[in-house]
DNA sequence: AATTGTCCCAACCGCGCTCCA
DNA sequence: TTGGAGCGCGGTTGGGACAAT
């Protein structure tokens, strides 16, 4: 496929917008929509590429933008979204109505980020499990006409772990399943999380059946023990990885995982 | 007051997907 | 079935604003 040259080369215009060409911008889509994003700036009269219209326009100049700072709920949420959808700005954008992908993505870069990351790191990871476990109670605005993110997740069955403990155990099945710890109250301890590794998460993810690697036997023997009934998602390792730490790490159940979702 | 460092965000880049002729 | 056009997405960056020295 050829792609079409990009503005420079076209003598087309880059960088910052003037006052006057948002207004041109903001009058012509008023007046004639956009239907054709290409064409929009020759029509209008501005000297620019129809893709940066299209960015300036979604980004700064929609009537329906919420300009200034993310509240904290907002920022809750973009937390919840995140572990749940990975960097699926879109989607995470299309559940804060008046932000952009952009504006969630850069607020995630310079400010969630860096505060999950601390938190991860023990023992402030009891901290940040604490919070979410409040944090987790809220509801997750689906996006209008969409279909949910809850939909978009494929659970299937550990069979194997049901067979852990059996003659037929897996290798990787190990009575010490169970030497983590749980509280009394019977939620796993954060003070027992499993270093876990890609390796582990690409185990859990690749088939409907777990492997347990090492250290990685009690926190699976925990979900195989009835905390979240037999659960797992198909998504990329990153995001099954910040989502099994934070669920597990609360303790949650399954209906709230469920409800979650 | 001048310089340097850091943070933040708007905008750009390039890839991949969908649509359609 | 193929390939061009258009669009949307996520990653990256340039440069302004502000803080620290």
């Amino acid at each position: 496929m050829v792609r079409s040259p990009c503005c420079e080369k076209m003598g087309l215009k880059k960088g910052p917008w003037t006052p006057e060409e948002d207004q041109i911008l903001i009058n012509y889509i008023n007046l004639y929509g956009h239907g054709n994003w290409r064409a929009l700036p020759k029509q209008a009269g501005l000297l620019r590429c129809g893709k940066s219209c299209r960015l300036r326009w979604t980004n700064y100049l929609r009537p329906d933008i919420k300009r200034g700072n993310f509240t904290q709920q907002e920022e809750e949420t973009i937390i919840k979204l995140h572990q749940m959808l990975g960097n699926r700005w879109s989607a995470i954008a299309a559940r804060l109505p008046g932000r952009t992908d952009n504006e969630i993505k850069n607020v995630w870069h310079t400010h969630l980020k860096k505060r999950i990351t601390q938190n991860y790191a023990t023992p402030q990871l009891r901290n940040y499990t604490a919070v979410n476990r409040q944090s987790y109670g809220g509801d997750i605005p689906a996006a209008a006409g969409e279909e949910s993110a809850a939909q978009s997740y494929k659970f299937t069955t550990f069979h194997s772990m049901q067979s852990c403990g059996s003659a037929s155990s897996p290798p990787h099945c190990s009575s010490e399943s169970s030497s983590v710890a749980t509280a009394e109250n019977g939620e796993l301890s954060t003070n027992n999380l499993p270093e876990a590794d890609d390796s582990f998460w690409m185990e859990v993810l690749a088939n409907d059946q777990i492997a347990m690697v090492g250290s990685q036997q009690g926190f699976v023997g925990e979900i195989y023990q009835g905390q979240f009934g037999n659960l797992t998602m198909e998504q990329p390792v990153n995001e099954t990885m910040d989502f099994w730490y934070n669920i597990f790490a609360r303790g949650g159940e399954l209906s709230e995982l469920k409800e979650i979702l």
